[in-house]
DNA sequence: GGACTATATGGGGTGGGCCCCCGTTTGTCG
DNA sequence: CGACAAACGGGGGCCCACCCCATATAGTCC
């Protein structure tokens, strides 16, 4: 299905490599928003090959992530064989303040129609945690996969820049707001 | 305190109104980073003017939304004389359904550091609600005011466009993710 | 009503960003 | 080493935010 089967030239991948390398700096200081064409520069590149390269702002930044976000994905994966019901909730957590630490991060998992691919390994991951969690009576089962995490993408969201406002946060949302009965 | 006594000249009020009605629709059809210059032309007015008489982005949406805001500080009063300890809830998903609703408005109750004071006013409504929900036994103690209100501004943010999404994940959040015991 | 002045306006400049065309360079493979 | 497909980037088109300063005008005083 994948339609890449031959290799690309040393440059492009090269070039491919500058491109990610200068959009992890950019990003991290700006943010979802950052300047394309600082990214390009930075990379010593024109811009034109940036574009060449990334069909839009969204890949580019998914492929940034990438990474992370395939760490997040195996932590839930071992935290569902490790710890259990609870597994969810720590992951929950985890996830909403790497996601509120890592600037443009919160932008990017937000799920859009041509979606993007870092929403949907999550999404797989999330719904074992939750299969796990109903079992263990943790969740009420008719909370959806989706409705949690954008919560938590919201959370993050809000709080990008403040991991402390976010842990709270998911935290309050996590056990409700009323007092412990 | 506020520094403006003397009446400013007719067509400048007149103006300043034509831009308040501009900004409302477009604002309303591309959300917070609508372009300025737009809406100056659909005022037929230079974007010179615009930026004379908001000296910036978030100080014009204050404006604009600053009616329905009102509105909302209104509701969340009568509720908490009327409703009582359910007051806060119910007001926190009114607050995030029409935050949600309202394109453009979700990040402008974000707080800044100059605060543009559309925050300020639900600050003071929601602390009142707050205190008579903890009267009631209906809200933890601990949980901030500020918290409440980043967690409703964090799902308006996430859901905006999608109302049924906003009340649902608000709903989630007061509740708790668990099961009802 | 007319003249004067502080107040207000807008054309257009500057600097930037996004996106893309097309002439040029460069890697690759026979 | 030569030829060709692959990749590049200068620069143009278009839009934006923001601001300067020459021009226009509302309000006022006689």
């Amino acid at each position: 299905m994948t339609s890449q089967q031959i290799p690309h030239r040393a440059d492009r991948r090269r070039n491919r490599e500058r491109l990610l390398a200068a959009a992890a700096e950019i990003v991290a200081r700006d943010g979802a928003s950052a300047s394309l064409e600082e990214i390009a520069r930075r990379a010593g590149l024109g811009s034109a090959t940036l574009h060449r390269h990334f069909s839009s702002r969204e890949a580019l930044l998914a492929e940034v992530f990438h990474e992370g976000v395939e760490r997040l994905a195996v932590r839930g994966r071992e935290l569902n064989e490790t710890v259990g019901g609870d597994g969810l909730a720590v992951w929950l957590e985890e996830l909403t303040r790497y996601t509120a630490t890592t600037r443009g991060l919160a932008v990017s998992l937000r799920p859009t129609e041509a979606d993007s691919s870092c929403h949907g390994v999550l999404a797989d991951v999330a719904a074992d945690l939750a299969a796990t969690a109903v079992g263990a009576g943790r969740l009420r089962p008719e909370v959806t996969v989706d409705d949690l995490l954008a919560l938590a993408n919201g959370i993050a969201i809000r709080a990008e820049g403040d991991p402390e406002l976010a842990t709270r946060l998911l935290r309050m949302a996590i056990n409700g707001v009323a007092p412990r009965t």
